[in-house]
DNA sequence: TGAAGGATTTGT
DNA sequence: CAAATCCTTCAC
């Protein structure tokens, strides 16, 4: 037995780059309009920030990113190649534009004796920033959306046998560049859980 | 008003 | 490596 501590605005008002990594673990919750609940460990993050040419918001705040300029806590989800959306949460301080892209979760572990064949392919379903937004039913309507416990997503704080984990060692964090950039390449924003197999790439 | 392109994914 | 596919941005 346990209480989910839900992630605040206050936390997530510090720059992207903190964030990011300390969002590793945390759990993001997706409660759709017929109260259908869906949870997912965040295991990938990639943080965007100011002066960063791989901002949405790199060089001046329009319709679309207007919500990275706002306050923590808000989501921000755009349309990627027209067939594919990704989820980010708004960081830093209120007109300070950034945000964290949420870019793997792991999904809770099927009942035991589930085939393994059948784990492993659960393990790819939220593989990837446009992948976890198809399974969690994540599209624009989504967007500039507090997460708080009631909307359409929150965040959960991690548990305390993660973080146990996590101290010892038995987890580890790896810290590298982001994927699928064209500028801001040699940045080293991107966090995931060291030998999970819900990353997206290793 | 139109053209170019993208923080992706999948299959060849 | 190229296609799928459409919204956003920027130029004219």
């Amino acid at each position: 037995m346990s209480t989910a501590q839900f992630i605040q605005p206050a936390w997530l008002a510090r720059p992207s780059t903190e964030v990011a990594p300390d969002l590793l673990g945390c759990t993001l919750v997706r409660q759709t309009a017929d109260g259908t609940v869906l949870r997912g460990l965040i295991v990938e993050t990639e943080a965007y920030a100011p002066g960063d040419p791989a901002c949405h918001a790199y060089r001046r705040q329009t319709t679309r990113n207007s919500v990275m300029f706002g306050p923590a806590g808000l989501s921000y989800v755009y349309l990627i190649y027209g067939m594919y959306h990704c989820l980010n949460v708004v960081t830093d301080l209120d007109g300070i534009p950034s945000a964290v892209l949420i870019r793997a979760l792991q999904l809770d572990a099927m009942p035991p004796g589930t085939d393994p064949l059948k784990e492993r392919k659960l393990d790819r379903v939220a593989a990837g920033p446009g992948k976890l937004c198809r399974a969690f039913q994540i599209d624009l309507s989504l967007t500039a959306l507090p997460f708080a416990l009631g909307q359409p997503l929150w965040l959960e704080h991690r548990q305390p046998n993660w973080q146990e984990d996590f101290e010892q060692g038995a987890i580890a964090l790896v810290q590298t560049t982001r994927i699928g950039l064209t500028q801001g390449i040699d940045l080293p924003w991107r966090w995931y859980v060291k030998q999970c197999p819900a990353v997206s790439k290793p």
